[in-house]
DNA sequence: CATACCTGCTAACTTCTCTTTGCATGTGCG
DNA sequence: CGCACATGCAAAGAGAAGTTAGCAGGTATG
């Protein structure tokens, strides 16, 4: 009951910028198939693991992948990724509408406030 | 002729980091609304002209807009930008398959060849 | 001919993003 | 107990992106 009525101009710039990156699309993608724990899918996909955590650290800012915690067989604690299944739909009239909402960048501060 | 059968992988990230940005769904809400040529919209957004034509730049090379100078009655030179009605819809699966079509990084390159 | 619009470009600065490297921690097994 | 594999975080350097300021050129109007 968190989630806005429609995504908040801000959130859409968060969620682009999440997903405008290959790591990232390839994150997705391999996600997408099947959930993974972190060092598996940093192997899977040729990268380290420290970058891999940033990256999914991106997407989950996003909203767009969820970890849980498991332990496995052997005691050992897996974290495992999934995708969280998004339909997302641009055009210019949805952008319009989202980028009214968006956040001033207010280099210094609202001007609103009690001032 | 130029035009792939889907979204490249490549194209795909170039157009969601050109989305990725406060500025520019500014500038396609503007533009959706109707299209302005750039001292006018920059008055209209409330920022430099410089800052608007890299933006535009950047958004016409993704392919969202389009430019077409034209000259005023009193014969001013006026650079026309309107945006180009793409829908784009994104969920895992659609990601999933155009991060297989993504470029390799090359940080070097492969001295492969023969490879 | 100065003023007011329109266009475009580049150099230089600042800021953010990406990536690597290294450390710290925990469990199971030979 | 040392090795293998799992987790995490933070500092630091390289590179890309964002932004400003300034220059140059065009056409009309008073």
């Amino acid at each position: 009951m968190s989630s806005a009525p429609s995504p908040i101009g801000d959130d859409l710039v968060r969620v682009l910028a999440s997903l405008a990156n290959p790591h990232r699309l390839r994150i997705i993608a391999a996600l997408a198939r099947e959930r993974a724990y972190v060092s598996g899918l940093a192997r899977q996909l040729g990268i380290s693991r420290a970058l891999l955590q940033v990256h999914l650290r991106k997407l989950a800012a996003a909203g767009l992948v969820t970890a849980s915690l498991e332990l496995s067989e052997d005691g050992k604690a897996m974290n495992y990724y999934e995708v969280q299944p998004f339909v997302l739909t641009l055009t210019p009239e949805i952008i319009a509408a989202a980028a009214e909402t968006l956040t001033v960048p207010d280099s210094v501060e609202q001007p609103g406030a009690n001032r």
